[in-house]
DNA sequence: GACTCACTACTCGGATACCTTCTGTCCGAGTTACTAAGG
DNA sequence: CCTTAGTAACTCGGACAGAAGGTATCCGAGTAGTGAGTC
């Protein structure tokens, strides 16, 4: 099991896109990350897609919070990018084989699927009581309160004005 | 994010494991949840490489649990075939790019890896909280207290006797 | 000076190759049970 | 009848192809800002 390496991107534009008070391109966020410009655009058309940031195009277009941050959680971030769906797909070997289990008695999910379909509850529940907020909070708590507004800063320059 | 099919099989197989008195073959199992016999056994050897199950070999051989039902976690099996390395793997992006966070900074792991590795914690915590003996449980709830002793009759059945 | 219009530059969005990982398969090394011969 | 050597069959274990999804990239559609030209 491995998720997808855009999920880090993602959650770092997000605690970065707080601290701006334009549209930020895409270029732009993979600038800041030194990261490929292409991927990282995909992984912000994810988002876009899921309603979590607003697309502005145009000259000084980019990307957009559409809520604050205390109302979009990890899981947000995390689903949009890497998909709904659970890890753990049942495939009802149960009714397959010589001594398969009728149908009529596979009302319920096998107890299989229910352990599996519980942790993957858990972590979802773990991931939608972090909000972003919640990380800027704790980027502040470590790196100082000045850093997320010099990143903002920065974000919102002219591409020209950096080293 | 996805787990590996071989997951379902592996967990299946274990509670099967615990009808049968003598050492099962792979083959045989497979045959029972009419899948892939050189594939299971793949996950069987990485079962048997976790000490989860003993191999036996020779013409009698095959596959034996090492330890009681209770004693092994639907933690163990998902570890055993999956790997046990954490699903989200911090690239430390935050020391990257022109506004990168001095290394020095960095004693601790940043807000989004701490995020990511509780939920991964949660959801590791939930398997580790059922062990083979609760399914084996369930599934005599489910499906009647004699479905399971006749699986396990089959099991060490010769393979000539089925249908 | 104010308005209109065309142009340019920049943005996002989806369609397109490449590569790692998972899926599925095969054959060889090793061990056990069985068979048959000999004492 | 018991012992013993040999044989044969069955097992696991790791090495070998094929397919799927993630990774990385590119180019086209669309829009806001900019400048010149005109009234």
């Amino acid at each position: 099991m491995k998720l997808s390496g855009g999920v880090e991107w993602a959650l770092h534009c997000c605690v970065v896109l707080t601290a701006a008070t334009e549209p930020v391109p895409a270029a732009r966020l993979a600038q800041l990350h030194d990261v490929s410009p292409s991927y990282l655009a995909k992984q912000m058309q994810a988002l876009s897609r899921a309603g979590l940031v607003k697309s502005v195009q145009g000259k000084t277009g980019g990307y957009v919070l559409t809520r604050a941050a205390a109302d979009i959680t990890a899981l947000d971030v995390v689903q949009a990018v890497d998909g709904a769906n659970p890890a753990f797909v049942c495939t009802e070997i149960r009714q397959r084989g010589p001594l398969g289990t009728p149908p009529e008695e596979c009302t319920k999910p096998c107890p299989i699927a229910r352990a599996m379909s519980a942790a993957d509850a858990a972590w979802r529940a773990s991931l939608r009581g972090v909000s972003v907020a919640d990380l800027v909070g704790s980027v502040e708590r470590d790196s100082g309160p000045g850093a997320l507004p010099g990143i903002g800063a920065w974000l919102n320059s002219a591409q020209a004005s950096d080293g």
